[in-house]
DNA sequence: CGAAGCTATTTTGTATACATATATTGTTAT
DNA sequence: ATAACAATATATGTATACAAAATAGCTTCG
Protein backbone atom coordinates (compact mmCIF):
# COMPACT_ATOMS: atom_id res chain seq x y z
CA UNK A 1 0.00 0.00 0.00
CA UNK A 2 0.67 3.57 -0.65
CA UNK A 3 2.84 5.21 2.17
CA UNK A 4 0.51 8.12 3.44
CA UNK A 5 2.88 10.87 4.38
CA UNK A 6 5.99 9.49 3.16
CA UNK A 7 7.03 12.73 1.99
CA UNK A 8 6.35 15.28 5.27
CA UNK A 9 9.43 14.62 6.96
CA UNK A 10 9.53 11.34 8.76
CA UNK A 11 6.06 10.83 9.64
CA UNK A 12 6.51 7.48 11.03
CA UNK A 13 8.14 7.95 15.32
CA UNK A 14 9.82 5.15 16.99
CA UNK A 15 6.39 3.35 18.66
CA UNK A 16 5.60 2.51 14.56
CA UNK A 17 2.58 4.64 14.70
CA UNK A 18 2.73 7.31 12.20
CA UNK A 19 2.65 10.85 13.86
CA UNK A 20 -0.69 13.24 14.04
CA UNK A 21 1.31 16.54 14.74
CA UNK A 22 0.42 17.47 18.30
CA UNK A 23 -2.61 19.46 17.01
CA UNK A 24 -3.92 20.66 20.45
CA UNK A 25 -7.82 21.29 20.44
CA UNK A 26 -8.17 19.03 17.46
CA UNK A 27 -10.05 15.56 17.52
CA UNK A 28 -8.30 13.02 16.10
CA UNK A 29 -11.30 12.29 13.55
CA UNK A 30 -10.47 15.76 12.14
CA UNK A 31 -6.32 15.08 12.19
CA UNK A 32 -6.81 11.86 10.68
CA UNK A 33 -8.85 13.66 7.78
CA UNK A 34 -6.38 16.39 7.37
CA UNK A 35 -3.84 13.42 6.85
CA UNK A 36 -5.85 11.45 5.01
CA UNK A 37 -6.81 14.42 2.34
CA UNK A 38 -3.14 15.12 2.09
CA UNK A 39 -2.15 11.91 1.14
CA UNK A 40 -5.38 11.89 -1.28
CA UNK A 41 -4.42 15.17 -3.04
CA UNK A 42 -1.22 14.03 -3.19
CA UNK A 43 -1.43 10.84 -5.13
CA UNK A 44 -0.33 8.74 -2.02
CA UNK A 45 -3.35 7.00 -2.36
CA UNK A 46 -4.74 5.71 -5.42
CA UNK A 47 -8.47 6.56 -6.81
CA UNK A 48 -10.51 3.31 -5.85
CA UNK A 49 -8.33 1.81 -3.77
CA UNK A 50 -9.90 0.56 -0.36
CA UNK A 51 -9.41 2.26 2.81
CA UNK A 52 -9.13 -0.23 5.46
CA UNK A 53 -10.37 0.80 8.75
CA UNK A 54 -8.48 -1.40 10.97
CA UNK A 55 -5.00 -0.88 9.06
CA UNK A 56 -5.06 2.75 9.00
CA UNK A 57 -6.47 2.82 12.89
CA UNK A 58 -3.31 0.97 13.87
CA UNK A 59 -1.24 2.79 11.45
CA UNK A 60 -1.76 6.10 13.86
CA UNK A 61 -2.52 4.07 16.28
CA UNK A 62 -5.98 5.04 17.52
CA UNK A 63 -8.97 2.52 17.77
CA UNK A 64 -11.60 2.37 14.35
CA UNK A 65 -14.14 4.99 15.64
CA UNK A 66 -12.07 8.51 14.77
CA UNK A 67 -11.26 6.89 11.50
CA UNK A 68 -14.45 5.94 11.03
CA UNK A 69 -15.64 9.56 11.37
CA UNK A 70 -13.36 10.22 9.54
CA UNK A 71 -13.93 8.74 6.53
CA UNK A 72 -17.58 10.28 6.78
CA UNK A 73 -15.89 13.81 7.27
CA UNK A 74 -14.09 12.81 4.03
CA UNK A 75 -17.58 11.82 2.36
CA UNK A 76 -18.34 15.11 3.07
CA UNK A 77 -15.72 16.60 0.67
CA UNK A 78 -16.38 13.93 -2.16
CA UNK A 79 -12.90 12.39 -1.67
CA UNK A 80 -14.31 8.56 -0.64
CA UNK A 81 -17.17 6.46 -1.62
CA UNK A 82 -19.16 5.28 1.34
CA UNK A 83 -21.02 2.66 -0.20
CA UNK A 84 -22.99 1.08 3.32
CA UNK A 85 -21.42 -1.67 4.55
CA UNK A 86 -19.08 -2.49 2.17
CA UNK A 87 -16.41 -0.11 2.74
CA UNK A 88 -14.82 2.96 2.19
CA UNK A 89 -12.88 3.54 -1.31
CA UNK A 90 -10.83 6.57 -2.26
CA UNK A 91 -12.78 8.23 -4.69
CA UNK A 92 -12.15 7.48 -8.64
CA UNK A 93 -13.05 9.73 -10.97
CA UNK A 94 -13.38 8.37 -14.97
CA UNK A 95 -12.98 10.72 -17.30
CA UNK A 96 -16.91 11.42 -18.50
CA UNK A 97 -17.30 12.54 -14.74
CA UNK A 98 -13.99 14.58 -15.01
CA UNK A 99 -15.55 16.20 -18.36
CA UNK A 100 -18.74 17.33 -16.49
CA UNK A 101 -16.55 18.77 -13.46
CA UNK A 102 -14.22 20.57 -15.33
CA UNK A 103 -17.58 22.38 -16.72
CA UNK A 104 -19.17 23.41 -13.38
CA UNK A 105 -15.39 24.48 -11.97
CA UNK A 106 -14.70 26.54 -15.40
CA UNK A 107 -18.02 28.42 -14.41
CA UNK A 108 -17.55 28.31 -10.86
CA UNK A 109 -14.08 30.00 -11.32
CA UNK A 110 -15.38 32.31 -14.10
CA UNK A 111 -17.46 33.79 -11.69
CA UNK A 112 -14.59 34.18 -9.35
CA UNK A 113 -12.54 36.13 -11.90
CA UNK A 114 -15.72 38.03 -13.20
CA UNK A 115 -16.25 39.22 -9.37
CA UNK A 116 -12.81 39.95 -8.56
CA UNK A 117 -12.58 42.21 -11.68
CA UNK A 118 -15.62 44.33 -10.22
CA UNK A 119 -14.94 44.16 -6.54
CA UNK A 120 -10.76 44.21 -6.39
CA UNK A 121 -8.64 46.51 -4.72
CA UNK A 122 -5.87 47.94 -4.90
CA UNK A 123 -4.10 45.93 -2.13
CA UNK A 124 -5.34 42.43 -3.85
CA UNK A 125 -4.57 43.88 -6.92
CA UNK A 126 -0.51 43.99 -6.23
CA UNK A 127 -1.07 40.72 -3.92
CA UNK A 128 -2.64 38.87 -7.58
CA UNK A 129 0.51 40.77 -9.52
CA UNK A 130 2.97 39.26 -6.76
CA UNK A 131 1.77 36.02 -6.98
CA UNK A 132 2.07 36.35 -10.70
CA UNK A 133 5.42 37.46 -11.00
CA UNK A 134 6.53 34.55 -8.54
CA UNK A 135 4.94 32.25 -10.92
CA UNK A 136 6.34 33.23 -13.90
CA UNK A 137 9.77 33.17 -11.56
CA UNK A 138 9.05 29.26 -10.96
CA UNK A 139 8.31 28.61 -14.80
CA UNK A 140 12.02 29.86 -15.58
CA UNK A 141 14.24 27.82 -13.07
CA UNK A 142 11.62 24.86 -14.27
CA UNK A 143 10.84 23.51 -10.84
CA UNK A 144 7.24 21.65 -11.34
CA UNK A 145 5.95 21.14 -7.47
CA UNK A 146 6.89 24.88 -6.71
CA UNK A 147 5.32 26.06 -10.13
CA UNK A 148 2.60 23.81 -9.09
CA UNK A 149 2.11 25.21 -5.35
CA UNK A 150 2.17 29.07 -7.30
CA UNK A 151 -0.16 28.31 -9.54
CA UNK A 152 -2.34 27.29 -6.57
CA UNK A 153 -1.38 30.23 -4.86
CA UNK A 154 -2.69 32.68 -7.51
CA UNK A 155 -5.97 31.13 -8.12
CA UNK A 156 -6.81 30.87 -4.21
CA UNK A 157 -6.02 34.93 -4.33
CA UNK A 158 -8.79 34.98 -7.16
CA UNK A 159 -10.67 33.43 -4.74
CA UNK A 160 -10.51 35.70 -1.98
CA UNK A 161 -10.76 38.67 -4.06
CA UNK A 162 -14.24 37.54 -5.07
CA UNK A 163 -15.14 38.50 -1.92
CA UNK A 164 -17.53 35.38 -2.15
CA UNK A 165 -16.83 33.42 0.63
CA UNK A 166 -19.31 30.78 0.00
CA UNK A 167 -18.15 30.57 -3.46
CA UNK A 168 -14.09 30.26 -2.68
CA UNK A 169 -15.24 27.66 -0.42
CA UNK A 170 -16.99 26.07 -3.23
CA UNK A 171 -14.39 26.31 -5.81
CA UNK A 172 -11.52 25.30 -3.64
CA UNK A 173 -13.50 21.80 -2.82
CA UNK A 174 -14.24 21.25 -6.38
CA UNK A 175 -10.59 22.01 -6.96
CA UNK A 176 -9.28 19.39 -4.58
CA UNK A 177 -11.83 16.85 -5.97
CA UNK A 178 -9.46 16.78 -9.34
CA UNK A 179 -6.46 17.71 -7.33
CA UNK A 180 -5.16 13.99 -7.74
CA UNK A 181 -5.37 14.26 -11.13
CA UNK A 182 -4.21 17.63 -12.23
CA UNK A 183 -1.43 17.20 -10.84
CA UNK A 184 -0.05 15.07 -13.41
CA UNK A 185 -1.18 16.97 -16.22
CA UNK A 186 1.46 20.03 -14.97
CA UNK A 187 4.47 17.88 -16.19
CA UNK A 188 2.49 18.18 -19.92
CA UNK A 189 4.92 19.80 -22.47
CA UNK A 190 3.96 23.05 -23.09
CA UNK A 191 1.70 23.14 -20.06
CA UNK A 192 4.17 25.35 -18.18
CA UNK A 193 4.43 28.19 -20.94
CA UNK A 194 0.74 28.38 -21.80
CA UNK A 195 -0.47 28.19 -18.01
CA UNK A 196 1.77 31.81 -17.68
CA UNK A 197 0.15 33.14 -20.49
CA UNK A 198 -3.36 32.26 -19.32
CA UNK A 199 -3.04 33.36 -16.15
CA UNK A 200 -1.44 36.65 -17.75
CA UNK A 201 -4.29 37.41 -19.44
CA UNK A 202 -6.76 36.61 -17.05
CA UNK A 203 -4.59 39.19 -14.46
CA UNK A 204 -4.74 41.63 -17.12
CA UNK A 205 -8.28 41.69 -17.11
CA UNK A 206 -9.47 41.77 -13.70
CA UNK A 207 -6.64 44.77 -12.65
CA UNK A 208 -8.73 46.50 -15.65
CA UNK A 209 -11.97 46.04 -14.47
CA UNK A 210 -13.48 44.15 -17.07
CA UNK A 211 -15.56 41.13 -15.31
CA UNK A 212 -16.40 39.82 -19.11
CA UNK A 213 -13.31 39.41 -20.19
CA UNK A 214 -11.82 37.80 -16.80
CA UNK A 215 -14.98 35.57 -16.97
CA UNK A 216 -14.37 34.30 -20.16
CA UNK A 217 -10.39 34.02 -19.31
CA UNK A 218 -10.48 31.97 -16.57
CA UNK A 219 -13.38 29.69 -18.04
CA UNK A 220 -10.52 29.46 -21.24
CA UNK A 221 -7.73 28.58 -19.16
CA UNK A 222 -9.86 26.04 -16.71
CA UNK A 223 -10.98 24.64 -19.73
CA UNK A 224 -8.01 24.09 -21.50
CA UNK A 225 -6.21 22.30 -18.77
CA UNK A 226 -9.65 20.35 -18.73
CA UNK A 227 -8.77 19.32 -22.24
CA UNK A 228 -5.00 18.47 -21.61
CA UNK A 229 -6.15 16.43 -18.70
CA UNK A 230 -8.23 14.20 -20.54
CA UNK A 231 -5.48 14.14 -23.31
CA UNK A 232 -3.44 12.75 -20.53
CA UNK A 233 -5.44 10.51 -19.82
CA UNK A 234 -6.39 9.49 -22.97
CA UNK A 235 -2.56 8.09 -23.66
CA UNK A 236 -2.80 5.60 -20.55
CA UNK A 237 -6.22 4.08 -20.49
CA UNK B 1 -38.17 21.09 20.70
CA UNK B 2 -39.57 21.02 17.35
CA UNK B 3 -40.92 16.84 16.49
CA UNK B 4 -39.20 15.56 13.92
CA UNK B 5 -41.35 13.88 11.55
CA UNK B 6 -44.41 15.06 13.05
CA UNK B 7 -46.08 15.63 9.63
CA UNK B 8 -44.90 12.04 8.00
CA UNK B 9 -47.81 9.79 9.26
CA UNK B 10 -47.38 9.02 13.11
CA UNK B 11 -43.43 8.28 13.42
CA UNK B 12 -44.10 7.98 16.64
CA UNK B 13 -45.11 3.83 17.74
CA UNK B 14 -46.17 2.42 21.19
CA UNK B 15 -42.71 2.14 22.72
CA UNK B 16 -42.06 5.51 22.82
CA UNK B 17 -39.87 5.95 20.10
CA UNK B 18 -40.11 7.06 16.33
CA UNK B 19 -39.66 5.21 13.63
CA UNK B 20 -37.02 4.77 11.38
CA UNK B 21 -39.15 2.44 8.66
CA UNK B 22 -37.83 -0.20 7.64
CA UNK B 23 -35.53 -0.26 5.48
CA UNK B 24 -33.55 -3.61 4.84
CA UNK B 25 -29.75 -2.93 3.88
CA UNK B 26 -29.62 0.41 4.93
CA UNK B 27 -27.72 1.22 8.31
CA UNK B 28 -28.65 3.23 10.98
CA UNK B 29 -26.83 5.96 10.30
CA UNK B 30 -28.12 6.61 6.77
CA UNK B 31 -31.55 6.07 7.64
CA UNK B 32 -31.16 9.00 10.55
CA UNK B 33 -29.57 10.74 8.02
CA UNK B 34 -32.81 10.19 5.76
CA UNK B 35 -34.71 11.50 8.81
CA UNK B 36 -32.93 14.46 9.57
CA UNK B 37 -32.32 15.93 6.49
CA UNK B 38 -36.07 15.90 5.99
CA UNK B 39 -36.88 17.50 9.16
CA UNK B 40 -34.65 20.09 8.52
CA UNK B 41 -35.77 21.08 4.99
CA UNK B 42 -39.16 20.99 5.98
CA UNK B 43 -38.22 23.50 9.06
CA UNK B 44 -39.31 21.58 11.50
CA UNK B 45 -35.80 21.77 12.99
CA UNK B 46 -34.45 25.46 13.66
CA UNK B 47 -31.25 26.34 12.00
CA UNK B 48 -29.13 27.18 14.94
CA UNK B 49 -30.58 24.28 16.93
CA UNK B 50 -28.38 22.39 19.40
CA UNK B 51 -28.58 18.61 17.96
CA UNK B 52 -28.22 16.85 20.85
CA UNK B 53 -26.71 13.09 20.81
CA UNK B 54 -28.41 11.81 23.75
CA UNK B 55 -31.88 13.16 23.44
CA UNK B 56 -31.75 11.80 19.36
CA UNK B 57 -30.20 8.82 20.48
CA UNK B 58 -32.90 7.94 22.81
CA UNK B 59 -35.81 9.73 20.40
CA UNK B 60 -35.04 6.96 17.85
CA UNK B 61 -34.08 4.35 20.52
CA UNK B 62 -30.44 3.77 19.19
CA UNK B 63 -26.72 4.89 20.19
CA UNK B 64 -24.78 7.73 19.88
CA UNK B 65 -22.63 5.71 17.81
CA UNK B 66 -25.21 6.06 14.46
CA UNK B 67 -26.03 9.50 15.32
CA UNK B 68 -23.24 10.62 15.63
CA UNK B 69 -21.76 9.34 12.33
CA UNK B 70 -25.24 10.77 10.41
CA UNK B 71 -24.18 13.49 12.16
CA UNK B 72 -20.82 13.87 9.93
CA UNK B 73 -22.83 12.65 6.79
CA UNK B 74 -25.08 15.82 6.96
CA UNK B 75 -21.90 17.85 7.26
CA UNK B 76 -21.22 16.60 3.76
CA UNK B 77 -24.35 18.13 2.40
CA UNK B 78 -23.26 20.98 4.64
CA UNK B 79 -26.75 20.94 6.37
CA UNK B 80 -25.16 20.92 9.64
CA UNK B 81 -22.46 22.89 11.48
CA UNK B 82 -19.79 21.08 13.32
CA UNK B 83 -17.40 22.30 15.87
CA UNK B 84 -14.76 20.21 17.38
CA UNK B 85 -15.88 19.20 21.05
CA UNK B 86 -18.97 21.77 20.94
CA UNK B 87 -21.63 19.43 19.41
CA UNK B 88 -23.70 19.93 16.21
CA UNK B 89 -26.34 22.63 15.26
CA UNK B 90 -28.55 22.81 12.21
CA UNK B 91 -26.54 25.34 9.92
CA UNK B 92 -28.00 28.50 10.43
CA UNK B 93 -27.50 30.25 7.04
CA UNK B 94 -27.11 34.75 7.41
CA UNK B 95 -28.15 37.30 4.62
CA UNK B 96 -24.94 37.27 3.95
CA UNK B 97 -23.84 34.07 3.11
CA UNK B 98 -27.89 33.57 1.65
CA UNK B 99 -26.87 35.96 -1.05
CA UNK B 100 -22.96 34.34 -1.71
CA UNK B 101 -25.07 31.48 -2.12
CA UNK B 102 -27.62 33.13 -4.43
CA UNK B 103 -25.15 34.24 -6.31
CA UNK B 104 -23.91 30.75 -7.21
CA UNK B 105 -27.40 29.10 -7.18
CA UNK B 106 -28.16 31.64 -10.46
CA UNK B 107 -24.78 30.39 -11.85
CA UNK B 108 -24.86 26.77 -11.42
CA UNK B 109 -28.85 26.70 -12.49
CA UNK B 110 -28.29 29.53 -15.96
CA UNK B 111 -25.46 26.29 -16.46
CA UNK B 112 -28.18 24.00 -16.23
CA UNK B 113 -30.57 25.99 -18.19
CA UNK B 114 -28.15 26.57 -21.35
CA UNK B 115 -26.32 22.91 -21.07
CA UNK B 116 -30.24 21.63 -21.38
CA UNK B 117 -31.10 24.26 -24.17
CA UNK B 118 -28.13 22.76 -26.04
CA UNK B 119 -28.90 19.04 -25.36
CA UNK B 120 -32.59 19.10 -24.62
CA UNK B 121 -34.65 15.88 -26.83
CA UNK B 122 -37.72 15.94 -27.57
CA UNK B 123 -39.06 13.40 -25.50
CA UNK B 124 -37.34 15.60 -22.35
CA UNK B 125 -38.95 18.47 -24.23
CA UNK B 126 -42.42 16.58 -23.65
CA UNK B 127 -41.66 16.11 -20.22
CA UNK B 128 -40.61 19.53 -19.15
CA UNK B 129 -43.57 20.76 -21.07
CA UNK B 130 -45.99 18.10 -19.04
CA UNK B 131 -44.75 20.11 -15.69
CA UNK B 132 -44.84 22.88 -16.67
CA UNK B 133 -48.52 22.36 -17.40
CA UNK B 134 -49.38 21.08 -13.61
CA UNK B 135 -47.46 23.81 -12.73
CA UNK B 136 -49.60 26.36 -14.27
CA UNK B 137 -52.56 23.89 -12.85
CA UNK B 138 -51.52 24.04 -9.50
CA UNK B 139 -50.74 28.04 -9.53
CA UNK B 140 -54.54 28.29 -10.40
CA UNK B 141 -56.26 26.20 -7.59
CA UNK B 142 -53.47 28.19 -5.58
CA UNK B 143 -52.52 25.13 -3.39
CA UNK B 144 -49.15 26.70 -2.55
CA UNK B 145 -47.52 22.73 -0.76
CA UNK B 146 -48.55 21.06 -4.08
CA UNK B 147 -46.79 24.11 -6.52
CA UNK B 148 -43.72 24.52 -4.08
CA UNK B 149 -42.86 20.59 -4.90
CA UNK B 150 -44.07 20.68 -8.83
CA UNK B 151 -41.59 23.69 -8.78
CA UNK B 152 -38.63 21.91 -7.25
CA UNK B 153 -40.11 19.36 -10.17
CA UNK B 154 -39.84 21.37 -12.79
CA UNK B 155 -36.06 22.36 -12.09
CA UNK B 156 -35.57 18.80 -11.00
CA UNK B 157 -36.34 18.04 -15.15
CA UNK B 158 -34.00 20.64 -16.35
CA UNK B 159 -31.17 19.03 -14.21
CA UNK B 160 -31.52 16.20 -15.92
CA UNK B 161 -32.00 17.12 -19.21
CA UNK B 162 -28.34 18.73 -18.97
CA UNK B 163 -27.22 15.74 -19.35
CA UNK B 164 -24.44 16.71 -16.62
CA UNK B 165 -25.07 14.57 -13.64
CA UNK B 166 -22.21 16.06 -10.91
CA UNK B 167 -23.60 19.38 -12.22
CA UNK B 168 -27.19 18.22 -11.15
CA UNK B 169 -25.79 16.89 -8.02
CA UNK B 170 -24.22 19.70 -6.95
CA UNK B 171 -27.29 22.27 -8.28
CA UNK B 172 -29.63 19.79 -5.92
CA UNK B 173 -27.48 20.19 -2.65
CA UNK B 174 -27.38 23.69 -2.71
CA UNK B 175 -31.22 24.07 -3.41
CA UNK B 176 -31.76 21.51 -0.12
CA UNK B 177 -29.28 23.95 1.94
CA UNK B 178 -31.67 26.39 1.32
CA UNK B 179 -34.73 25.14 0.97
CA UNK B 180 -36.01 25.60 4.48
CA UNK B 181 -35.48 29.29 3.64
CA UNK B 182 -37.10 28.83 0.07
CA UNK B 183 -39.89 26.84 1.53
CA UNK B 184 -41.44 30.62 3.70
CA UNK B 185 -40.79 32.95 0.47
CA UNK B 186 -43.57 30.86 -1.55
CA UNK B 187 -46.27 32.64 -0.14
CA UNK B 188 -45.37 36.25 -0.97
CA UNK B 189 -47.77 37.91 -2.72
CA UNK B 190 -47.45 38.28 -6.56
CA UNK B 191 -44.70 35.07 -6.11
CA UNK B 192 -46.66 32.49 -7.81
CA UNK B 193 -47.73 34.08 -10.86
CA UNK B 194 -44.14 35.59 -10.97
CA UNK B 195 -42.38 32.51 -11.00
CA UNK B 196 -45.16 30.54 -13.83
CA UNK B 197 -43.95 33.79 -15.70
CA UNK B 198 -40.77 33.28 -15.27
CA UNK B 199 -40.59 29.06 -15.75
CA UNK B 200 -42.53 29.79 -19.27
CA UNK B 201 -39.59 32.12 -20.84
CA UNK B 202 -36.96 29.40 -19.54
CA UNK B 203 -38.75 26.90 -20.97
CA UNK B 204 -39.27 28.43 -24.31
CA UNK B 205 -35.72 29.13 -24.82
CA UNK B 206 -35.01 25.72 -24.17
CA UNK B 207 -37.36 24.61 -26.66
CA UNK B 208 -36.46 26.61 -28.43
CA UNK B 209 -32.57 25.52 -28.33
CA UNK B 210 -31.33 28.66 -27.46
CA UNK B 211 -28.45 28.81 -24.68
CA UNK B 212 -28.02 32.68 -24.16
CA UNK B 213 -31.44 32.62 -23.35
CA UNK B 214 -32.15 29.85 -21.70
CA UNK B 215 -28.93 30.55 -19.75
CA UNK B 216 -30.14 34.34 -18.54
CA UNK B 217 -33.77 33.78 -18.32
CA UNK B 218 -32.74 31.25 -15.11
CA UNK B 219 -30.28 33.25 -14.04
CA UNK B 220 -32.43 36.06 -13.50
CA UNK B 221 -35.20 33.72 -12.26
CA UNK B 222 -32.96 32.27 -9.48
CA UNK B 223 -32.19 35.75 -8.67
CA UNK B 224 -35.92 37.34 -8.82
CA UNK B 225 -36.14 35.05 -6.15
CA UNK B 226 -33.18 35.62 -4.21
CA UNK B 227 -34.31 39.51 -4.04
CA UNK B 228 -37.63 37.95 -2.95
CA UNK B 229 -36.05 35.80 -0.11
CA UNK B 230 -33.91 38.48 1.24
CA UNK B 231 -37.04 41.48 1.39
CA UNK B 232 -38.79 38.32 3.18
CA UNK B 233 -36.19 38.01 5.71
CA UNK B 234 -35.56 41.67 6.14
CA UNK B 235 -38.88 41.70 7.15
CA UNK B 236 -38.50 39.61 10.16
CA UNK B 237 -35.08 41.04 11.15
C1' DC C 1 -14.92 -29.22 -15.05
C1' DG C 2 -18.08 -25.80 -13.52
C1' DA C 3 -21.74 -24.01 -10.68
C1' DA C 4 -24.41 -23.76 -6.65
C1' DG C 5 -24.68 -23.89 -1.76
C1' DC C 6 -22.82 -24.05 2.67
C1' DT C 7 -19.34 -22.86 6.29
C1' DA C 8 -15.77 -20.02 8.08
C1' DT C 9 -13.45 -15.71 8.24
C1' DT C 10 -13.17 -11.05 7.87
C1' DT C 11 -15.08 -6.52 8.05
C1' DT C 12 -18.49 -3.32 8.83
C1' DG C 13 -22.12 -1.50 11.94
C1' DT C 14 -23.81 -0.69 16.65
C1' DA C 15 -23.75 -0.56 21.62
C1' DT C 16 -21.53 0.40 25.81
C1' DA C 17 -17.92 2.04 28.81
C1' DC C 18 -14.42 5.29 29.78
C1' DA C 19 -11.57 9.74 29.23
C1' DT C 20 -11.39 14.43 28.52
C1' DA C 21 -12.85 18.90 27.42
C1' DT C 22 -16.35 22.40 27.95
C1' DA C 23 -20.15 24.54 30.31
C1' DT C 24 -22.29 25.60 34.69
C1' DT C 25 -22.69 26.70 39.23
C1' DG C 26 -21.32 28.42 43.50
C1' DT C 27 -17.97 30.60 46.28
C1' DT C 28 -14.78 34.09 47.58
C1' DA C 29 -12.27 38.22 47.39
C1' DT C 30 -11.88 42.89 45.89
C1' DA D 1 -22.19 43.97 43.24
C1' DT D 2 -19.04 42.29 40.16
C1' DA D 3 -15.25 39.63 38.70
C1' DA D 4 -12.28 35.91 39.07
C1' DC D 5 -11.62 31.31 40.44
C1' DA D 6 -12.68 26.56 41.78
C1' DA D 7 -15.59 22.47 41.92
C1' DT D 8 -19.13 20.06 39.75
C1' DA D 9 -21.83 18.48 36.05
C1' DT D 10 -22.72 17.56 31.42
C1' DA D 11 -21.53 16.55 26.74
C1' DT D 12 -18.31 15.31 23.36
C1' DG D 13 -14.47 12.29 21.90
C1' DT D 14 -12.30 7.74 21.99
C1' DA D 15 -11.69 2.92 23.02
C1' DT D 16 -13.41 -1.58 23.40
C1' DA D 17 -16.82 -5.24 22.98
C1' DC D 18 -20.44 -7.33 20.57
C1' DA D 19 -23.72 -8.25 16.50
C1' DA D 20 -24.62 -8.75 11.86
C1' DA D 21 -23.54 -8.68 7.21
C1' DA D 22 -20.45 -9.51 3.34
C1' DT D 23 -16.68 -11.90 1.35
C1' DA D 24 -13.87 -15.85 0.69
C1' DG D 25 -13.02 -20.58 0.69
C1' DC D 26 -14.49 -25.11 0.56
C1' DT D 27 -17.50 -28.89 -0.36
C1' DT D 28 -20.77 -31.08 -3.02
C1' DC D 29 -23.66 -31.86 -6.80
C1' DG D 30 -24.83 -31.58 -11.67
Amino acid sequence: MADIGAHSGGGRVKNGHESLEASPGMTLAERLRQKLEGAIAAGHLEPGSRLDEQEIAQRFGVSRTPVREAFRLMAANNLVELRGRQGATVRSIKAQALIEMFQVMAELEGLCARLAARRVSLAWGAEIGKVHQQLVAAGETGDIDVFYDINQEFHEAIYEASRNTFLAEQTRKLRNQVAAYRRRVTRMPNRIADTVREHEAIMRAILAHDPERAHSAMRDHVNLLGDNLLDFLAAFE
